[in-house]
DNA sequence: TTGTACGCGTTATCAA
DNA sequence: TTGATAACGCGTACAA
């Protein structure tokens, strides 16, 4: 009696084996690693497979592998621009490689990674990218468990789950701010939204700097959970106006909160930089054609995401980086919303 | 002779229904379709898969159940801020959902998109998001050969592959260049670049509206195929003051070249909107915030990725809905870039 | 370099 | 509503 099922219908292996006149275990050895054939059967194969058009089945090869040609990624936010070039850099990497990309949104929120991760965990990636370095207990306890290779990306610290490609928040803003004092500033305040790590990273910074300078006042600080805008910039400048009028210029958490803050200036008639200088965060691409330019720290994001998946990529077949951390720097573009200051 | 493979170690569903005291296909009936059990044996596979901490392995599943509970979708970029949103829709929908998001960046090239296809196609995936209407016949036959259900999106257009959500970008930069010449602007420029098809369809409303007002004009019009970004604006909007010095206003084919463009009214000291008229398309979040406010057409982006996500699903699980092309029309926001002209 | 034998963990099919 | 059986298409382990 029979109750077959039904066949995909697809080509399978055995039918390209067949017609190449080999056993399937040799045409499949040619789709993953063709020097270990002979070249006389690695062209019967690959003929074959153009015949057919055969297309592997990845789930079979995932099932009888025990493994995926998958990397995870997990980023905090799909809206805010820095992580788009970071995505970017991603993407473009993974289509040079073997690896799909499996992205997923924690939206700020360590829990939301939690779970992101155990999710993950179900898929064995071969691979993991994830942002930042501050990571619950748990969701270190997870991506140990994973046993494959890890990238922690956007910044660099102590103690990483495995690699780690970034720079530091802290010295570059710490650069930001000395820049200013050196431009002749002295009461510089500094707003900050969103207030995820590396934004109170950033916040280290600048309070640190201006410690250094001995021009530290909390008066001169504006913060805000509320996730970033231009239009917050407006309004926590604003804010931070009402608190301390005297300001002379503002250290930026990041480069929409600049804009937002440009564009508070021209609404109050304040001049760029001679009323008010502003130095921002990140360099996005609109800081260098504003009016007049804004001054930013330029980092490195799409790199970022390109040398998170190749050490990853490497790491999985073997050839771990020499080094573990990378750091990618940062570096200050100086432009005219920063100019000295002449009294 | 025992030459055994190495078992994953992971818990498999044969060890839940052990636990459970039922057979391995009740098990598996648990957690796809738990109203076909009876309430006993509900509860025990759902407490033994819970003791053992028992987690589906998606690859078995997919081999032997011929598919895949993946949505694939195809964005032309992932820098540009509109697809952020888009893509923070797609998500967010998927998240409420079993289905999880392939992703893929077409770089808006249609070859690439076909490429694409092709590997999407290899997956099976359970169902299809793609951007815009313009595939080439190839990309079509593959997108039928799929046979799942598939969402055009951004815009809408007569023949849909099979579910489309959108707007038509034509209406909707007919409606802006309508605005303007209601106002009394008369000498009207247009700014465009990259010049995929919904920026081309964009310039095709500008270009209707001017000649329906008879005030069309080839030296009105300035397009690169460069791809977009504030700087952009700027210096489009220079060659268009050098080809046509008269212009009273410039329709831009999205946000970022009219903020390009209001920066570059403001290095050369000309008022907005008394010197030049601006109006932009998508309205991002700037458009509100910069000064002055800048007119653009508010488009649903995010209601896209995540209708899109929606109709999919549904479709999939036989819910398919009634009207398959979902219009989400724009909504015009008028704000004091495009103030009336007073003569 | 090639092949044999078997199992990866799940679901479809059919029967009860 | 439940269960027995037989795949799903491929790769691992080992031997030759």
């Amino acid at each position: 009696m029979e109750r077959k099922r039904a066949k995909s219908g697809e080509i399978r292996l055995t039918e390209v084996a067949k017609l190449a006149g080999v056993s399937p275990i040799t045409a499949s050895r040619f789709f993953r690693n063709p020097q270990a054939l002979s070249l006389s059967k690695r062209e019967r194969v690959a003929s074959a497979a153009k015949e057919l058009g055969y297309v592997p089945n990845l789930a079979a090869r995932a099932l009888a592998s025990q493994r995926t040609e998958v990397i995870g990624v997990l980023i905090p936010s799909l809206t805010n621009n820095v992580f788009s070039d970071v995505l970017r850099g991603i993407y473009d990497a993974s289509e040079g490689s073997r690896y799909s990309i499996q992205l997923a949104n924690t939206r700020y929120s360590i829990l939301q990674e939690e779970q992101l991760l155990r999710l993950f965990q179900a898929q064995k990636p071969a691979g993991l990218i994830v942002t930042g370095i501050d990571q619950t207990a748990e969701s270190r306890a997870v991506m140990e468990a994973m046993n494959c290779p890890i990238a922690q990306i956007m910044e660099i610290g102590p103690d990483p789950v495995d690699m780690m490609v970034g720079f530091s928040h802290y010295d570059a803003a710490f650069a930001a701010v000395s820049h200013l004092v050196e431009q002749g500033f002295k009461r510089i305040g500094f707003v900050g939204a969103q207030m995820d790590p590396r934004m109170q990273r950033r916040f280290g910074g600048y309070r640190d700097a201006m410690k250094a300078a001995s021009l530290f006042a909390p008066r001169l600080i504006v913060t805000t959970p509320v996730p970033t805008s231009i239009t917050l910039g407006g309004s926590v400048f604003s804010d931070l106006l009402s608190k301390a009028p005297d300001i002379d210029a503002v250290c930026c958490g990041n480069d929409d909160l600049a804009l937002g803050v440009l564009f508070e200036c021209q609404r109050r008639h304040l001049s760029v930089p001679e009323d008010m200088a502003i130095v921002g965060f990140n360099d996005l691409e609109f800081m260098a054609s504003a009016v007049p330019p804004l001054t930013s720290v330029r980092t490195n994001r799409y790199e970022m995401g390109r040398s998170a998946v190749t050490m990853v990529t490497a790491a999985i077949e073997g050839n771990r980086p020499p080094q573990p951390v990378l750091d990618l720097g940062f570096q200050l573009m100086i432009r005219e919303s920063s100019s000295p200051r002449h009294n």
